[in-house]
DNA sequence: CCGCGGGCCTGAGAGC
DNA sequence: TGCTCTCAGGCCCGCG
């Protein structure tokens, strides 16, 4: 699920909930995500206001009135779960809505096995981190320093943001041999990307994802004329997917027209054997491993 | 410094 | 139906 429009999804999405909110009660089921929690965890948020609910690269930043952030990343198939005193749920990982049972809405929390984390706010508003693979982390740092985080240090620009564009890449890019879909993930080079978008955006800009970073930069280290181009469709693709709500993949439950719609628009992922959706070719898209990752893309169009 | 592959976990889906 | 195998949106780390 989680690449850069479904995280900017699931923040709007506790932002109104969260902001402004008192967080009276931190519920864990265990020590760990896919680290320990850090020490006092549970102490040093509860009694706390949120400030503000911000996103950098795939990580959600909740700043609290003491002086620290709430660092949040979903891994692999984490999510959210907003759940009002009563009523009904509204899922933020997949973005559907359902109704709680009775029995949700007398202990005022669903009890999944994969519900990890609960964060209960002066409303009585529960927000609930679910996530079964626990590739997802949570910790806390002072707000002042939050960008010297082991996690975001180092991190490249925001795709969205106005330090991103071709030069940027251009700049990036010289003299590297890496894929354009190594780069591409790379977050040093840009933040947020993952799978999914880059295949697409590769796609979209009719590059293989095997041709090497390096060749989109001119000698003097300008951007080329398909660098540019390829900046571009990063951007429209992440503003047209974070408009939609971002992608809902294998969507099990009940799912209601509030779930991300973007996996309807892909052009090539997970779309092996289709033909090229790229007017005028009639090339039919390929999966090919590369760093041991799928990639799915068009030999024909893509160059 | 760079690129690659292993590992962390559980669940869904395919194939037998 | 039920078992086994493969694969999955991320990212850290250690290796060569």
């Amino acid at each position: 699920m989680p690449e850069l429009p479904e995280v900017e999804t699931v923040r709007r999405g506790l932002a109104p909930v969260l902001e402004g909110r008192r967080i009276v009660t931190v519920k864990l089921k265990r020590g760990d995500l896919r680290w320990p929690f850090p020490p006092r965890f549970r102490e040093r948020i509860e009694g706390r206001c949120v400030l503000s609910v911000g996103r950098r690269a795939k990580y959600l930043l909740a700043d609290l009135d003491s002086g620290e952030t709430l660092l949040m990343h979903l891994g692999m198939s984490g999510r959210f779960t907003v759940k009002p005193k009563r009523g009904r749920a509204q899922n933020l990982g997949e973005f559907y809505y359902e109704t709680g049972s009775e029995a949700d809405d007398e202990a005022g929390v669903p009890d999944g096995a994969h519900d990890h984390v609960t964060f209960v706010t002066d409303e009585g508003t529960a927000v609930i981190y679910t996530d079964p693979r626990r590739f997802g982390a949570m910790d806390l740092v002072a707000t002042d320093a939050r960008e010297d985080h082991k996690l975001l240090r180092g991190m490249g620009p925001e795709p969205l943001g106005n330090t991103f564009d071709a030069s940027h890449l251009a700049t990036a890019f010289r003299n590297k041999t890496a894929p354009l879909k190594a780069a591409l993930l790379d977050q040093r080079i840009v933040a947020g990307l993952g799978n999914i978008y880059v295949c697409e955006a590769l796609n979209r800009a009719r590059l293989s994802p095997k041709r090497l970073a390096g060749t989109l930069v001119t000698k003097a280290g300008a951007p080329t004329e398909r660098l540019e181009v390829l900046a571009r469709t990063i951007r429209d693709v992440l503003t047209e997917a974070i408009v939609v709500g971002g992608s809902t993949l294998r969507d099990h439950q009940t799912v209601d027209g509030a779930a991300g719609a973007f996996q309807e628009r892909f052009r090539v992922y997970d779309r092996e054997g289709e033909p090229c959706p790229t007017p005028g070719c009639s090339g039919v898209i390929r999966r090919i491993v590369q760093s041991g990752r799928s990639t799915f893309y068009c030999p024909r169009c893509q160059r």
